[in-house]
DNA sequence: TCAATAGCGGACACCTTCTGTCCTATATTC
DNA sequence: GAATATAGGACAGAAGGTGTCCGCTATTGA
């Protein structure tokens, strides 16, 4: 049944082009007889995908919308201009949705055929330039670490401490965390056997992620709790200036912007 | 065969959401044996999507990176953080890649959940604020201009012109440009039968989109030509003075960037 | 080096499903 | 009313899916 999974997604891959496809339309394209196109889209609508009919002259099928979100067919440059677009809405940290859009964006990446990906990155450069955000992190290092926590990989990497003292860290990373605009890991030191908190823009990555680990139970109050400890520790004296300058708990914290 | 075709679409689900999976995993998600399921893992690389597997202790699946994009399964959050980067990246103008964003934009919006819709929506506005971008027009009007442009669909809208003259128009849309940073619609006056280009800030819908058209060929030197000098038609040599002394006719205009 | 655990895939039997080719019904537009 | 859409029943032959049982290979860790 590889062949009528495949048509499934081709006719997906139609109604997701243009509006409205006629029955003989869809046929032409797939090589297969009319009565096999109302089948399948009545498999599709099984499937809870939404397909609506006109009857009629200028008739023809639509994707309608759902309950739920279909796979998403894109073509090649749509899917450039999403990679970066959530390329930059991560890096810079300015619309608040970073951690979601950099979920999405490892999804993306981890299929993306090289090709594509060159093209995003090449682009990525000049975006970021245009925009000018500030404490932006590579994207590369970004989605990294990203896949890392997501898929309990270990890390090797050496951290630029605050006196200039650079140590190397293994680590098993748990979450990524945005505080302010800035980017930090929260994670497991092995050496030390201890949580640790490290922004990104400290860390240089020594290898790649190495062998997977069980994950383990976060102390309580989760990774947030862990960041603003780690942060109250990183930048111990700015702390209480930076309190006091910020009022409302949120959007103001990240204003008066964590570094000296 | 439906039940098959799921199955697929949920085995590419789950590799998207983690990197690695072994077949009893997957077997006891799906509710179908291990041989299913490698039976399953072939069908996908005989569409071409590269599953690759690690044996011995600790293997498992891997969606690989291959020649095409696979469909993407975004789960809501991440529908709703692309949509958001995506309409930001379309309306500011700012990233040069807005047609295409626009058109994976259109593509999804077209197949958004209202639940999730609502949710973009009501996040848009603040990472507007953020940004500060120029010259933005509305995401709603966007996307619904270049969906009736994608579908051939006849648009009735309003037109603002330069001395406070408002005309009724009836166009069959053709094509949405970025010149400079701001949307411009290229199509075939009905009424006046001529290609006009219209600033999309200009326009002010009149009902949804209207009975589909055949398209017709552009004249030579396609749509930019045809927007170009209707830029010089709408701002003929003035443009100088005016942008100097027109600050608030909308609010995009203000900025000093349009024309040469 | 051995044992455990992962994926790989052939063979069989049973059953379900798919496909094309009829056919008629129904809605819509001109 | 004619033309053109989708809708869907019935049939027959072909194709494909599934579970079970089997032995195979590659990798890891003790």
């Amino acid at each position: 049944m590889k062949e009528t999974s495949a048509r499934l997604l081709r006719v997906l891959t139609l109604l997701q082009i243009r509006r409205t496809w006629s029955g003989t339309e869809i046929a032409d394209r797939l090589g297969v007889t009319t009565r096999t196109v109302r089948r399948d889209i009545e498999k599709l609508r099984d499937l809870d995908y939404p397909v609506k009919a006109l009857k009629g002259l200028a008739g023809g099928y639509q994707l309608g919308v759902g309950a739920q979100l279909p796979p998403l067919l894109l073509d090649d440059d749509e899917a450039v201009a999403v990679a970066i677009t959530l390329r930059t809405a991560a890096t810079s940290g300015i619309t608040g949705i970073g951690e979601t859009a950099l979920r999405a964006l490892i999804k993306l990446e981890q299929v993306m055929p090289p090709r594509l990906r060159s093209r995003a990155r090449t682009l990525q450069v000049s975006a970021m330039q245009t925009v000018g955000s500030v404490a932006t992190v590579g994207a590369e290092l970004l989605t990294t670490i990203g896949a890392a926590c997501r898929d309990h990989q270990r890390l090797m990497f050496s951290y630029a401490g605050l006196g200039g003292v650079v140590s190397d860290r293994v680590t098993e990373p748990h979450e990524l965390i945005t505080w302010g605009s800035r980017w930090y890991l929260v994670g497991w030191d092995v050496d030390r056997g201890e949580w640790s908190t490290v922004p990104l823009d400290r860390i240089h990555l020594r290898g790649s992620p190495g062998p997977h680990f069980a994950p383990r139970q976060m102390p309580a109050g989760g990774a947030a709790t862990q960041v603003a400890r780690g942060v109250a520790q990183l930048w111990p004296d700015q702390a209480m200036t930076r309190l006091r300058a910020a009022k409302p708990i949120r959007s103001g914290r990240s204003r008066s912007s964590r570094t000296p």
